[in-house]
DNA sequence: TAGTGGTCTAGACCACATG
DNA sequence: ATGTGGTCTAGACCACTAT
């Protein structure tokens, strides 16, 4: 069986069953790769359950050990969601867990919450140079930009400004953002079809601006928690640009070192 | 084999090969604690190999598989480290890796540096009654106090306070701090014994008081990074409190969102 | 050449969720 | 009762490191 499996995976390299050429990588890697081009093409979405292990394994020809090491790495990459005796499933940001893994802003006292949004701004627009070359985006290529306002209990907290090429989030607008309840990324990998997988964060600590500081509605000159974020799809490919200013007097950035 | 096997690990609960109460763990966290009860009591020292993996499947009765899937784990928790054709080794601060998953100033252009430390003091003090209680000493417990600034090519950039539990870190002295040029948590393990494993931080953007802004060259009341670290060793014990002040200029907190 | 971790297989059985 | 992931075994062979 094992020729046939290394011919199912790359039908132009078969060989004897011990053969391996030094360009091959690992059959289990070649597996995430596969399991990802899934994931990717919308094959599976968000929510969704992948084939069983031992589905998978009849497909590409291998063992099941050879799928489950492949799907624990997904798994711990946070691509995948195991539940025993259901299945497994693709990771969305309607969790939870997922929610708070991108959302580090956690009260001195008591458990996290989710801020309520208010929307001060949603257009199309040429990007700036630092963001268009952080998205690599050729200059003039048009991006969307939102502005927006957190709030816990009607306090604001939070003054967010972000932005996304405009090809992938075509029809995206303040009414579209208003109506929903939903955590931005949730709404982005359901309405548009781009899940953010992980993000790069710059934090600062900077002094408000006038016309920050009387959206936030503190003094001008008061320090501020100054966040950057980029953020990647699958493959690496950076599609979110997010500058945030954080009111860090009862809430505070909550990073475990590990 | 199954039998003995169990008996090896649980010598007052061996039953037949198939036998699993409902107080029993699976065998590879067993092997885990195992492990890392190894590691905590200094048996095995950061910088040493510990045994092959056949050689502890032997050791604990089990298969090599069995030991690999707990060396894995350790080894994923950053515990261990693993090195294909030579061996497996304990984690230690003086590799490069591990010093800056605790060090997550970076600069604004460039790679990541390893700053310069001053000492201002390093005393035997009673602990302030918030580190008190986070290092889970009773009040009146004695606590060893470190005071420092970071700078790069001389120019200050952190100031850093700190607090250790008295009874680990007997003979600590300025003098010692002042010699050595070793990161600290290096320092800790290698002349302590104490190895810090994971840290919570809460970072927020503070004013610049007087005596901060002094030792650090800022005007008064200029935004700093504050960055409170609850340092942890092996069994979540907290061994150690720092408050750090960070001029982020120059420099930003780094943070990946996985 | 020998020893180490890395990959892969085949098969057994357990634990959990569901119909 | 069935299907899912979770644990465990036994053994083969590969890739890397050192002597």
């Amino acid at each position: 069986m094992n020729s046939d499996t290394r011919s199912a995976i790359h039908p132009a390299s078969a060989g004897p069953p011990t053969a391996r050429s030094a360009t091959f990588s690992p059959l289990y890697q070649q597996i995430k790769g596969l399991i990802t081009q899934g994931l990717e093409s919308g094959q599976w979405k968000p929510g969704d359950m992948i084939p069983s292990e031992i589905e998978l394994a009849g497909r590409f020809g291998v063992s099941q050990g050879t799928v489950r090491k492949a799907v624990d790495e997904l798994a711990a990459e946070h691509l995948l969601v195991r539940r025993q005796g259901k299945g497994t499933f693709v990771a969305s940001h309607t969790e939870p867990r997922t929610q708070f893994r991108f959302l580090r802003l956690t009260p001195n006292q008591g458990e996290p919450r989710y801020p309520e949004s208010t929307i001060l701004e949603c257009k199309r627009a040429r990007a700036p140079a630092d963001v268009s070359r952080a998205l690599e985006l050729k200059a003039g290529e048009p991006v969307i930009t939102i502005k927006r306002v957190l709030a816990f209990d009607g306090v604001p907290c939070v003054l967010d400004e972000l932005w996304l090429p405009g090809g992938l989030f075509k029809g995206l607008t303040a009414e579209r953002l208003t109506e929903s309840k939903a955590p931005l990324y949730s709404l982005f990998e359901s309405e548009f079809g781009t899940k953010m997988i992980r993000a790069d964060e710059q934090v600062r600590a900077v002094a408000a601006a006038p016309a920050d500081a009387r959206l936030l509605r503190v003094a001008p000159g008061s320090p501020l928690l100054s966040v950057e974020r980029l953020t990647y799809t699958y493959g690496d490919k950076p599609v979110e640009v997010r500058k945030g200013l954080y009111i860090t007097r009862d809430y505070h950035y909550h990073n475990e070192l590990i």
